[in-house]
RNA sequence: UGUCCGAUGGUGUAAUGGUAACACUGCAGAUUUUGGUUCUGCCUUUCCAGGUUCGAAUCCUGGUCGGACAACCA
């Protein structure tokens, strides 16, 4: 034991060091505690956001507080129910509850009268000015804006204005609320900021009640302080909108939220923005927002993700406020780490090569016992079967072996995992001289787990009954890109996708055992990696999808001396 | 030539004025009926220059480099 009598301290990120320190000065309670995550239904979550999700819910969760599900949908024209409903689930897949489902737009009436009220304070008016003019007198990040020329209109004309706004009585972009802060402001957004626009459109959850529609600054912040949420947390791009987000909430006299920052979450060889996202569906690169190689977390999930392993890696990758670039190895090697526990070996065969064991009777049948998993706690078995043809995998037979190469060779021997050493006698070939198959002949008292036979085999294969094989399809998938950081490559993104970021074999051969399982189980197929179910897998006709192949030292051989 | 933010191994994060550490990656080895798992070892780190201090990754000053900000998006 250690001579440390201090308790190990455990390391927490500067949000949550923050919020620690706060409940013990007393400045916020552990009720009072209310964290929120914001989506904007316009697309659906990724791996960026599951950082933010486990963030923001584990927080809350750490120190005994809540968190609100608020949906910013402040802009009518991007955002749909679809996303509403797909955000809500993948929240729940990856473990979460929230204390309370709202959306921005519950709040459009409170926002409005925020908005009367500081027009009577003399602090918003009415603007006229097209889009173009106000970019224009906004001035840049290095020169003073200037003031519009409607800037200095009455209380009462702001006031009748902004009525006859919500009457409909304008067209689109024919008038715009503004905040009257300080158009010289070192800060682009204390620069008038626009906070409602006008928009004859149809909203998913107001329908066409509202023709005005708050900006995110004049939504975003009130939308925390109706609900008391004591901590706003968000990433760093928002940083220069907090100055504005206090500026409403002193105005306005209400509960004060607080907004922190911390710096999104990116991976390597994936893009991570909901932007290029939609282009990779609208273009049909991939499948829709849950194929396989998307990070997307119905992307990941549909892969084969476990949501454990994925709140594992936001918790092994951290939150800081400095600009990154995770390695995808981690979100990898928290995937194989969950899946080597849980996940029932089972064989299956992607590229089978027929063998016949000429000394293995005909028409016989034996029955083998094959541990499920090794790493279980309690072991447990199933029945395979075996005869005389089996499948081997082509990579695991080479006519003319380079050195290091310890699988079935010409005259070689190996074991069958969980069956009989075997040796190959004949290579046989087709006219074009490619292999047909390979006649081999097994040892009868090498029977895995009562061998007699004193062989020494340097490796162990798997194999696949040819008499009760099961054809499937098995999709393998790599990264999605070629180069390690996409956004900031040259050029378009999409030029760099990977050409060959998803492999077909449609004729693979899995045991029969595998059907017995449900769909959503996850299986390591020996020496190949983890594979769950597609979603479009039906009895008639399988598909598995590779989550994560399993480390390989031999690939990684044959790659060094390519 | 503005404002704000940031800078710790290859990558991500810790260390909160007191011996720079953990994970991933990489490399080497042991074990292994999965070239898996497990185990062992190794490589590699405080942006620069001053200052404060007995002592600085940490505090101060000045640089350098990187990022964010000029949507009627969020």
């Amino acid at each position: 034991m250690s001579h440390n009598n201090k308790t190990e301290k455990e390391s927490l990120n500067f949000l949550e060091e923050l919020i620690d320190a706060e409940l013990h000065s007393g400045r916020v309670t552990r009720e009072q505690l209310l964290t929120r995550f914001p989506p904007e239904p316009n697309g659906y979550l990724h791996l960026g956001h599951a950082s933010s999700i486990c963030l923001n819910f584990g927080i809350a969760k750490k120190f005994g507080g809540r968190t609100n599900l608020r949906f910013d949908d402040t802009n009518p024209v991007t955002e749909d129910t679809e996303y509403v409903e797909s955000i809500k689930a993948d929240i729940q897949w990856l473990g979460f509850q929230w204390a309370n489902e709202f959306y921005a737009s519950d709040y459009f009436e409170t926002l409005y009268s925020y908005a009367v009220e500081l027009i009577k304070k003399g602090l918003a008016y009415v603007d006229d000015s097209t889009a173009e003019q106000i970019a224009a007198m906004k001035g840049t990040p290095t020169q003073a804006g200037t003031d519009s020329p409607f800037r200095n209109r009455s209380v009462d004309e702001n006031l009748d204005l902004f009525t006859r706004m919500r009457n409909g009585e304008f067209k689109d972009g024919e008038k715009t609320l503004r905040a009257k802060i300080d158009m010289a402001s070192p800060n682009m957004h204390l620069r008038d900021p626009l906070m409602y626009r006008i928009k004859h459109a149809h909203h998913h959850r107001t329908g066409d009640k509202w023709c005005i529609y708050p900006m995110y600054d004049f939504a975003h912040g009130q939308s925390d302080s109706i609900e008391n949420i004591t901590h706003s947390i968000c990433t760093l791009e928002f940083e220069v909108h907090k100055p504005l987000y206090n500026w409403f909430i002193e105005k306005l006299g209400i509960f004060p939220s607080r907004q922190f920052e911390f710096a999104r979450r990116n991976i390597s060889y994936t893009v991570m923005s909901k932007r290029k996202l939609l282009q990779l569906v609208n273009e049909k690169i991939v499948d829709g927002w849950d194929d396989p190689r998307m990070p997307t977390i119905s992307g990941v999930r549909r892969r084969g993700y476990t949501a454990e392993s994925i709140r594992n890696f936001a918790d092994v990758a951290g939150i800081s406020r400095r600009e990154n670039v995770t390695d995808y190895n981690l979100l990898e090697s928290c995937l194989r780490e969950h899946l080597n526990k849980i996940a029932a070996r089972t064989m299956a065969v992607i590229n089978p090569l027929k063998v016949v064991l000429l000394n293995y009777e005909e028409n016989k049948t034996e029955t083998l016992k094959a541990e499920n998993n090794p790493e279980a706690a309690e072991k447990t078995y199933r029945d395979i079967s075996f005869s005389r043809e089996i499948y081997i995998e082509k990579d695991d037979f080479m006519e003319h072996a380079p050195e290091g190469f310890f699988r079935l060779t010409p005259g070689g021997m190996v074991r069958l995992k969980h069956a009989y050493i075997i040796r190959c006698e004949k290579v046989v070939k087709n006219d074009d001289g490619s292999i047909s198959e390979i006649h081999c002949t097994y040892i009868p008292e090498s029977k895995s787990g009562q061998d007699k036979s004193g062989i020494k085999v340097k490796s162990v294969i798997h194999w696949v009954d040819a008499s009760s094989a099961i054809t499937a399809e098995v999709r393998l998938y790599d990264k999605l890109f070629t180069v390690e950081a996409p956004d900031a490559q040259e050029g378009d993104f999409k030029s760099y996708i990977n050409p060959d970021s998803l492999k077909v074999f449609a004729e693979a051969k899995v045991e029969p055992a595998l059907l017995k399982h449900d769909k959503d189980e996850r299986f390591q197929f020996l020496r190949l990696g983890y594979f769950v179910e597609d979603k479009y897998s039906t009895p008639e006709h399988r598909i598995y999808n590779r989550a994560v192949t399993l480390k390989d030292e031999w690939a990684k051989e044959q790659k060094k001396h390519r």
